[in-house]
DNA sequence: GCGGCGTTTGAAAGCGTTTACACAGACTGC
DNA sequence: GCAGTCTGTGTAAACGCTTTCAAACGCCGC
C-alpha cells in the first residue's frame, strides 16, 4: 500500500486515458463511450481511488454540501428534522454540515459565517427572525446561496424560501379546544420570545383565541420560561399557587408541558380533572406521558425532507426555492378535559370517545397510548 | 455590490501586501507585524472577505471537518451525543459533517465513503462492529484518518480510539438489582443484535447476571425487536401471555421499555406491583414516565465531547487518539420493585427511601420526577 | 473524394489557497 | 565594518480537480 494518495492522474495513467476522461466518467458518464467508461471504472476500483472533495469543489465551484443551523439538537423535534434532512440530501448527493446555535444570536452569526466559508451550496435555518448580521453575510456571499427557513409560517425576506407551519393558528386551535371544554382561566407558560418568532407566534395565537371571547392574557397568567422540564415544573407551581389558579395551562413546548404535568401532580392535583395541560411539538413521548399529552404535532421530519428537496433543486441556480405551508394538527389526548365543576360535556373517556367536533380538519383525536401513538424512532 | 467573489488577492491589493501575508494574517498571525496585521484585517472586513474553504483545504491538505455516523438522529440519545460533539468541535475550530446509517451496513459503508471523499480529518462511529468494507476504506485512505469508536467498551481494532462504556456490565448491574428485589422470572426484550455489538453486549450482560444464580436466558423469555415503542408494546403482550409470565422485563433501550410499560398497563396490570420494567439510555423522559423508569444512564453527551477533543487532537497527527471508558450508572426509579407475593424487602416508597446497597458506586437512586430528573434540553 | 457535422477525447488553463523558498533589512558580536 | 543571525515579507509552485477549447475521428450526402 503506497503512502501517496491515489489521484485522478494515477487513474488516468492506469486506464491509459487523459484526466479529463476520468473526470467525465464520474461527472457526466454519458459523454464517454461505454468501453472507456468500464476501463476507467475498473482502474479506479483497482487503485481504490477516492476523489478529493476539496479539489472538486474548488474546480467546480460547488461543494455539494448543505449547511443547517438549529437552536439545539438536544430537542428531539429538531433532531428529527435534521435526520430527515440528511437522509433526503443524501439521496440528492449532498452532504450535510450541521451546527447548533443554542438560541444565541452571536453564536448563530458565527455559525453562519463558518458554514458560508465552507462553501455550502445552501442553508437551512430555523425560524424567520435572525440577526441582521446573518442576513448581511448571506447577501454578501457570491455566488448567492439559497436559504430555506423552516418552522415559521412566512419568511421575513422575499429572497428566501419558507417551509413551515402556522404557529399562531395552531396555538389558537389549541386554546379554542380548551374554551370549548368550558375553560375560562387559561394560563400560558411560553418559551423565551426574544428573537424567536415561533415562540412569539404561539403566544399571539393563544392571546387571539382568548380575546375572541373577551379574555385578556397577561402576567401572571402569561409567563416566559426557558424550554426545559424543570422550568415547566416550577412555572406550574407558581401558577397553581395564585389566588385564582388557572384551570388549564398551555405550554410553549412539550418539555415545559411535561414539567407542568409533573408540577400539577406533585401538588396532589389530577390532570385533567383539576387542571388541563397541553404542549406543543408532539414528541414521541407525548403520547406516552401520563396522562397522554394533548399537543400540536409539528411536522418536523416533513420540513426536513422538503427543505432538502428544495435546497437540492435550488443549489446552483439563482431563483429562490419554493415555499410551503404544512399542517400542524392538534392531537387531542388525555391531558385536557372539562374544568372542575363544569357540567360534563360530550367528552367521554378516551376508550369510548365520541368523535369531537372537527375544526378545519386539523383537530384530531389521538389514541393516548400504544395503539395509535406515533411509531417511535429506533 | 460586485458580482465576483472577494478573494485573498483582492484583500492583498487593498491592503497593499502580498497574498502570502494575507494568508499568514489568518493562519499564523504571530508571524506578521501588528501594523500589517491590522491593515490586512481592516481591508478584509471592509471588503467582506470570506475565505474559500475548498481552496484552503486543497492547499493545506486538511479540511478541518470531522465526520460522524450514527445509526439515527431520531433517537434522542444519539442526537444528544452529536449535539455535544458539534459544540465541542466548534470550539476547536472544526466543522461537523453528519450522516445516519439506519442500522444498515451497506448504507454505512456508503456514508463512510462519502465522508472520506469529502476529506474529513477524523471520523466518529458508533459501536465497534462495522462491515469490513468500512475498515478497508478507512485504512486505504491517505493521509490516515483518526477514528473514534463510541458507545462500546473496547474497539475491535487497535488503530482506533474508543470512548464508550461497558454495556455488558451495565446490563448485568441492572439484572443484579432485579435479582436482589427477589425476581427470578426475568425476561428481556433486546434490540436487533446482528452487527450491533452494543445490543449483543446488553444481552450478554443480562445472561451473565442470570446464569450467576443458575437461571438461563432463552426464548421465549429472550426476544429480539426493533428499537421502537410499538415493538416494545407488542413484545410485552406476548411475554405476559405466556403460561409462566415474567415478573420483570429488561428492555434493550428506553423506547422498548416505554412500549413495554404501556403494554403492561394495557392489560390492567400495575408497574412495578405486578411487573417490573427497566430500560437502557435514560432519555430525558424516562424520569417522567409513569412510573418513572429504572434505566441505565448512557453518557451520550460526554462521549460526544470526549470524541471531539480526541479527534481535534489527533487530526493531522498519526498516533491514534486516546481511549476512555465512561460510567453508565443504573438509575433506580419507580418502575422496578419486588415481584408480587414477595415479602417486602427493604424497599420503601421513593419519597422515604432508605438507600439501596451501592454496587461499585454505580447504582444510583434517582428521584422519579422533577426534583431530580435530568435538566431537559431546550 | 470532400466539405460539413456530430461525437468523443485530450491539452491546458484555471479554481483560491498555503507554503517552501528566497530575499531584504535590522540586529548582533567581533 | 562585516559575516552571521533573525524577522518579516514577497514570489511562485503546488494542491487535485473541472471545464473550455480544439483536435481527431468517424459518418453522411453530394
Amino acid at each position: 500500500m503506497s503512502t501517496a494518495p491515489v489521484t485522478i492522474r494515477d487513474v488516468a495513467k492506469a486506464a491509459q486515458v487523459s484526466v479529463a476522461t476520468v473526470s467525465r466518467v464520474f461527472n457526466r458518464p454519458n459523454l464517454v463511450t461505454a468501453a472507456l467508461r468500464a476501463r476507467v471504472q475498473d482502474a479506479a476500483d483497482r487503485l481504490g481511488y477516492l476523489a478529493d472533495g476539496a479539489a472538486r469543489a474548488l474546480a467546480s465551484r460547488r461543494s455539494r454540501a448543505i449547511g443547517a443551523i438549529v437552536p439545539t439538537l438536544d430537542n428531539p423535534v429538531f433532531a428529527a428534522c435534521i435526520d430527515a434532512l440528511q437522509q433526503r440530501l443524501d439521496e440528492h448527493g449532498f452532504a450535510l454540515l450541521i451546527a447548533s446555535a443554542g438560541y444565541d444570536a452571536a453564536r448563530e452569526t458565527r455559525e453562519v459565517r463558518v458554514l458560508l466559508e465552507r462553501g455550502v451550496d445552501g442553508l437551512m435555518l430555523v425560524g424567520a427572525d435572525h440577526p441582521s448580521a446573518v442576513w448581511a453575510l448571506i447577501e454578501r456571499r457570491r455566488p448567492a446561496v439559497p436559504v430555506v427557513v423552516t418552522w415559521s409560517g412566512e419568511a421575513s425576506r422575499s429572497t428566501v424560501a419558507c417551509i413551515g407551519f402556522d404557529n399562531r393558528a395552531a396555538a389558537r386551535r389549541l386554546v379554542d379546544h380548551l374554551l370549548q371544554l368550558g375553560h375560562r382561566r387559561i394560563a400560558m407558560i411560553a418559551g423565551p420570545t426574544t428573537g424567536n418568532d415561533r415562540a412569539m407566534a404561539r403566544v399571539a395565537g393563544v392571546r387571539e383565541a382568548l380575546s375572541a371571547v373577551g379574555i385578556a392574557l397577561a402576567p401572571p397568567y402569561l409567563t416566559e420560561r426557558p424550554y426545559t422540564v424543570p422550568d415547566g415544573h416550577a412555572a406550574a407551581l407558581v401558577l397553581l399557587s395564585l389566588p385564582e389558579p388557572p384551570t388549564a395551562i398551555v405550554c410553549g413546548n412539550d418539555h415545559l408541558a411535561l414539567g407542568a404535568l409533573a408540577g400539577v401532580r406533585s401538588l396532589g392535583l389530577s390532570v385533567p380533572h383539576d387542571v388541563s395541560v397541553c404542549g406543543f411539538d408532539d414528541l414521541d413521548f407525548a403520547a406516552y406521558a401520563s396522562p397522554p399529552l394533548t399537543t400540536v404535532r409539528v411536522p418536523a421530519a416533513e420540513m426536513g425532507r422538503r427543505a432538502a428537496d428544495c435546497l437540492a433543486a435550488a443549489a446552483g441556480r439563482t431563483e429562490p426555492p419554493a415555499t410551503a405551508l404544512l399542517e400542524a394538527p392538534v392531537m387531542l389526548r388525555g391531558s385536557t378535559g372539562p374544568p372542575p365543576g363544569h357540567r360534563a360535556t360530550a367528552r367521554a373517556p378516551a376508550a369510548t370517545v365520541t368523535r369531537p367536533p372537527r375544526r378545519r380538519g386539523t383537530l384530531r383525536r389521538a389514541g393516548g397510548g400504544p395503539t395509535e401513538g406515533p411509531s417511535a424512532p429506533r
